[in-house]
DNA sequence: GATGAATGAGGCTTCATTCAT
DNA sequence: AATGAATGAAGCCTCATTCAT
């Protein structure tokens, strides 16, 4: 009975979870709004009633989705922090994680929504974890300024323009493209590392992951 | 009369521009879906219906937005074509232009949407006119790799990054935030530019605009 | 074998009971359209789908809830009408009943409700039974007209104000209040023998129960 | 052009009022959750889209119910407040209202209802009327104790039968029904009065209105 | 030119109910 | 006996759009 009880709450999760990934997709190709819970839940064969036994809202699922996107980049962020790894590659291993996220997960590109349309519990929640990841990445931008290795003159701006390009493949990334997830992150980081001013040859030094 | 109905004409034409600005501001605060032709409307106090005298629908109004916009920049871009300027200097130009029709007239960034709502007849013609633009980029950056200036060894995954960057100033940009446009326009070249390797001194030799 | 199950039957009877108090209360208090079936399971710690071992339907449930109370109150008339009491006492003794009811089986109130959106069966038992209420109550009034007791002109409406005054109290009665049954009872015999014309000193002259 | 435009805004204004009509109606015959946006409309030949062009939501047509009808019978206790008639008669006045409201505008009904579904704000402003009206029959109802006039044992007790006896009008109350509005009104101020111990030649003593 | 009125289509959500386990 | 899963029906609400004035 134990078993069975565990078994269910794995599956329950499971199909949440599925669930969470189809629509994560949509609001990626639609838009949130232009997105549909009728089309959501066909993707999984079920119908829109249905989607309520495992989650209270259409809200709700755009508020799991940016929770568990900033939950697994900010695990990946705080083991780059600990690895003790030069600013370049601190942050090529962060792109590297990104270009995963947008790419395969389909998500990240909704948190700068200057919209959030979430309700205040939520979307403070949200900004709040966003603005972790952002201190984190500032941090690891300022000691690469300071060990010289970056050479940025308005270092904001720089992080701006790189978390545009990131968000931004969400908007052309297509499995069925003949871009790889690899070629991508490789060539993001180069773009963005030149960005930063990095020298070539430290760029080239590591081989990413 | 005829006096009178031109002078009419004209001034449609300067109260559909207005239209055409509102929902532009709009469309990139608030989505495509979410702002409404009624506040659209409200914008310029008038009703939702009276909108329907200078617009034939909601998608039209996304259209012309897109195509206007796309008709500047490629004005533009033509002119800086037949400048004979240094790559470098070329691309700066266009990424100046960029910039200020993403902060001023709020649009660019819905262009790149693979959603893209409109019929096809409509859509056809507003990606025709991309690819025009993405094909004058693309010719400048193949000129400047020609030339050694430019460095990069994925011209295409450099320019989506440059792309995504620069579209995505629209999420962030506020008039009343603390980063001026000149500021915006500065970092931005500065970032893109040393993204495609060229040397600093290249970006800094010339004054933009 | 068949006593386990007999002993399953009294269970089930006694859940089953629970069940409609539980409802009852709801109906009560959010109304029967408000109350779900959700919130009535909870009450019991059950789930919803439970529900449909002890009960066929949520208009079965409004009826039986019904139904019992009609049940219960008309055996109290039924012993009243056996009792040779004064009309006033007799009156006396069905609304302490009848508040005994509402207060604590919360019940009642529901059944004057014009709506009753019973099926026809179950609707027409259920006015049966409240017509049999009605006419005892009738007898009673008739009976202290008759002996000069009771001074009403009119005594249909009489009953119709005395019915509402009672039925009302399941929207304003809490057990938590600082109003007792008795007082309430005592209350609101005293207004309506008042009401219908009963001369004080008979009031008080018998302890109500 | 002004005529014009007054005279939309009186038909505006009727429209509304129609619709609020029919909704209190509705309301009063199958309570608040059960009567549909749908069935409102229909009663006025719209569909139920077209009734938010008149109306925010159903919560503010109930809102708006109540409000008139607090606001129409507060009105009326205030012109009995200055007119100087002792206190039984000033309740007569009072309930003369009442059941006229009950009767006529099929409201005040659903205004004791513990549910109250309203958003605070409106909740509030509900209930502080409400608490309004309450106070002016209580000071009437003290008066009336002080002068000898009422010999009411506990005046709250009697005064919620009353409410309670008026409210209830709405469930039994038809127009096609054989009861008339100034019988109901005679008879219910009769028993009311009674109930409140007032003498019957001072009941009989004015006529109603 | 402008707008109040009206509407159809579609979206989110709730809920009573059924069924397999 | 109990429940997780699934669903159809129905309700509220929004919105782009049309039309008569």
């Amino acid at each position: 009975m134990q078993k069975k009880s565990s078994f269910r709450e794995i599956r329950y999760g499971e199909k949440r979870k599925k669930i969470l990934q189809s629509a994560a997709k949509l609001f990626a190709r639609k838009g949130y709004e232009k997105a549909s819970l009728e089309e959501i839940a066909a993707c999984l064969k079920l119908t829109k009633a249905s989607l309520y036994h495992y989650v209270k809202s259409k809200e709700e699922v755009l508020f799991l989705i940016q929770l568990d996107a900033l939950e697994e980049i900010l695990a990946a962020v705080k083991q780059v922090m600990q690895s003790g790894l030069s600013p370049s590659q601190k942050l090529k291993d962060i792109i590297s994680k990104y270009v995963e996220l947008v790419t395969q997960k389909h998500i990240i590109g909704a948190l700068r929504q200057q919209e959030l349309i979430l309700p205040k519990k939520w979307r403070n929640l949200i900004i709040a974890e966003r603005d972790k990841f952002d201190n984190e990445c500032r941090k690891i931008i300022q000691e690469g300024i300071e060990s010289g290795e970056f050479k940025s003159k308005n270092w904001k701006m720089s992080y701006m323009a790189t978390i545009g390009a990131l968000n931004w493949i969400l908007k052309w990334y297509s499995p069925q493209g003949d871009l790889s997830v690899e070629e991508i992150t490789l060539a993001m980081t180069d773009f963005i590392l030149m960005g930063f001013g990095v020298e070539e040859q430290q760029v080239l030094a590591q081989v990413i992951e």
